[in-house]
DNA sequence: TCCTTTTGTGAACGGTCGTGCTATTTCTTG
DNA sequence: CAAGAAATAGCACGACCGTTCACAAAAGGA
């Protein structure tokens, strides 16, 4: 019973690396297994479909995504200062690597935005979830008068996320981790122009 | 030699169509020979490799591109009219969905970033360019007095680009085009903060 | 210890892939 | 119209795909 969870663990961690550089698609149960020199059947069998594996793959994906960015953000207080840690955050993990090919949602969501089917809705369902933490924040901090009362959460909230991915899209593509200055250059202009306390956010 | 190009034409129409939706990768040579109705060998032959196949559907879409964006825009004399309509153009051809897969070039980036070859050399070219169009034309509006002479043309252009493509995921994966306007809130923001006289703008 | 359940193996299947090859059709041109 | 070139069809190949199934090893509870 642990010995199945463990093998489990080992081929997720492995198929969340490949499916961030080659896709959920090019994810391939023969490969996987030759990689992790256990047989093919052996892989399939602990998940009964491609697709299943794919979902698996999407659901460990969350997990690593939340430890990393969410989790850290949310032991911040509620405000600008945990706003920021979550933009922040999100630039470390994307630079970071955690993922070699880069962030895994923006691969998995760019192959799999216009093809119907479970694995579509999972990754828009995570995709949609953080949206939902990063407007949370914004809304947060807006309502405890850290940002401007006028301030639309859903516009910062979809502005900060789009230099992210942004910053992610470009260095991965060109190797070359100048867009992420670019990024935060980015966020901080538009965190400093709605924040009433501009002098909180960081240099 | 006519027949030639029209069917060279023809492939590559359907190719670019598949690639948007499916990627370049999941283009099969003998699905796009099913779908024509033509032999497989027959497509084949008229390309001499996948990877060529890819390359003249990267160099077809971009031609794609160029006339559904860059040469209306190039139009209009220099300054922040061009720029917008650089912005403006972008946001009608993703929402337009002449690609039924959205933007072909943020499909094919996300999909080819980080894997070597000549296929995600031509992509990253072409990425390039468009930046490239972009950064000049805000360049040139800065000379011409027309944004602020302070304002750095490369950060306007990679927030002005990071906005589309956030949009164009968006909508794509969400089914929903509500993206379009916060990605045209925010860029228009982005120029009247800018702009010597806003009021040259659209509302 | 024996028995049952869980985990993993090995071989095989039908299918699709990219790619060569050899005809055969279709155009162009003298 | 005939000869030659260009374009397309048809077929076969090896490789890999996801999936199935019968069976062996290992683990755990009685």
């Amino acid at each position: 019973m642990l010995r199945g969870e463990r093998t489990r663990a080992a081929v997720l961690a492995h198929a969340m690396d490949i499916a961030s550089v080659e896709g959920l698609e090019g994810l391939s149960i023969g490969r996987l297994a030759a990689e992790l020199d256990v047989s093919k059947s052996g892989v399939f069998a602990r998940f009964g479909s491609k697709e299943e594996l794919q979902l698996a793959t999407v659901a460990a994906a969350a997990e690593v995504f939340v430890d990393a960015v969410v989790r850290p953000a949310l032991a911040v207080p509620p405000g600008v200062d945990r706003l920021w840690h979550l933009c922040d955050g999100w630039l470390g993990y994307s630079r970071g690597r955690i993922f070699p090919g880069g962030c895994f949602f923006f691969s998995a969501a760019a192959e799999y935005d216009a093809r119907p089917g479970r694995v579509r809705d999972a990754i828009a369902a995570a995709l949609a979830e953080w949206s939902g933490v990063l407007e949370r924040a914004a809304e947060d901090a807006r309502q405890l008068g850290q940002l401007e009362s006028t301030c639309d959460a859903r516009q910062l909230a979809f502005e900060l996320a789009a230099l992210g991915s942004a910053a992610n899209a470009s260095s991965v593509l060109h190797d070359d981790d100048a867009a992420y200055e670019l990024a935060r250059t980015g966020m901080l202009t538009r965190l400093r122009a709605l924040a009433t306390d501009p002098s909180t956010l960081p240099a």
